[in-house]
DNA sequence: CCGTGTGAAATTCTTCACAGCT
DNA sequence: AGCTGTGAAGAATTTCACACGG
């Protein structure tokens, strides 16, 4: 059931509902799709187009409520909830998202941490226990886990995804640095440092093409 | 002097050259844009267009040499020297990417953090000082910074970024969870995992619209 | 008047399909 | 026989521009 909305609408609605809330924050309850526009380097028609794709929300003359578009596009994301995260591979990095406080703010609540090594399995960081990796399966199959955040080296990344894909999780946060494979109806999503740092190279490159 | 090679095309890039080191350190000697496809999820065709902005690169009934190709994108991207890093905000994320050793392994190196805490500015982390705050604008006039990491608070973001660009920095990898805003000329990338996660909820939701 | 919602136009990006080289 | 490089076709996305409601 692959709805007809654009990929491409559904990311920039998160980055409006972000915008929304500093709005309501700050205590404005009326925006235009112009002034939203600025804040977020987005045209105004292209955020009415996308917001037209859900429905009308805006009035006339005098743009969108605050907050009633902020509740809409949070219904609409499924952020009126709470999300289940697993995090599979506990080194440095895996360690630091444990530590991160920004998921749970958000919804997401890791419930459950995996780790291969003998030394970290069995610990609890941050309030969350770790597991041992031969309990991927088990702890999927009983416990509900909607999204799992992968940060394992790149060599065990695509068998730890499969793995998660066979337990039946839909929706796959990728830190190792390598282009992952899941079927059809799956989500995922890459989060690579290096790989934003050597897009934009190129650009330095052809400001000051000199020697370093 | 931005080149008309569309911005989607160089930020395929990094990926092909990820594909082809992976494909060197196996042995390959030559490969097929059908098969780089096959790895990368993207089709042949792409990857041919995509190389055909800067040159002929393949053999007709062949396919493309590994070796040489990595070595043509390399150059491309100006992977082929080495890029100083600094680093702005040094709490447990920005500690954490001191301490992650794969941007230098990709010829990242991060030479510099500053933080406005005096805890903290003073330090060493990984043999990299960190100073504080109100040295950063005589610190990037002397030595020479190529790309900005921004990993302080949303609400400090959008100011540390002014500075930085104030200074000359023509790149920027902002992990603060705000849209900054940048002038033309000045690259940015954006790090946002929830961000990419409530994309991802959308289709969640849809598969299986209950609470949670 | 102001600003939304939206068909239509314009632009950008991807895929096709095949000539031509090896 | 196999695979690249590339114009042309096609699809997706963005922007325009204006009718309409507040």
């Amino acid at each position: 059931m692959t709805s007809d909305i654009p990929e491409v609408v559904i990311n920039r609605l998160p980055l409006y509902a972000r915008a929304l809330s500093t709005l309501a924050a700050s205590g404005a309850t009326v925006v235009s799709s112009q002034t939203l526009g600025e804040q977020l380097d987005v045209t105004p028609a292209q955020i009415r187009k996308d917001l037209s794709y859900f429905g009308r929300f805006g009035k006339q003359g005098r743009g969108y409520n605050v907050g009633d578009l902020l509740d809409r596009l949070r219904s609409i994301l499924g952020l009126d909830r709470t999300w289940n995260v697993c995090v599979v591979g506990i080194g440095r990095l895996g360690h630091a998202i444990l530590e991160y406080d920004g998921f749970v703010q958000q919804g997401f609540h890791t419930v459950v941490a995996f780790d291969a090594s003998p030394a970290v399995a069995g610990t609890d960081i941050q309030g969350i226990r770790v597991r041992p990796m031969d309990e991927l399966e088990g702890y999927l199959a009983s416990e509900e886990v909607d999204i799992a955040v992968v940060a394992v080296p790149a060599e065990a990344a695509q068998v730890v995804v499969d793995r998660l894909v066979a337990s039946g999780v839909k929706a796959i946060l990728n830190y190792a640095p390598i282009s992952a494979h899941v079927p059809e109806g799956v989500s995922i999503r890459q989060i690579d440092p290096v790989v934003m740092m050597q897009g934009m190279t190129y650009y330095l490159k052809e400001l000051a093409p000199d020697a370093g």
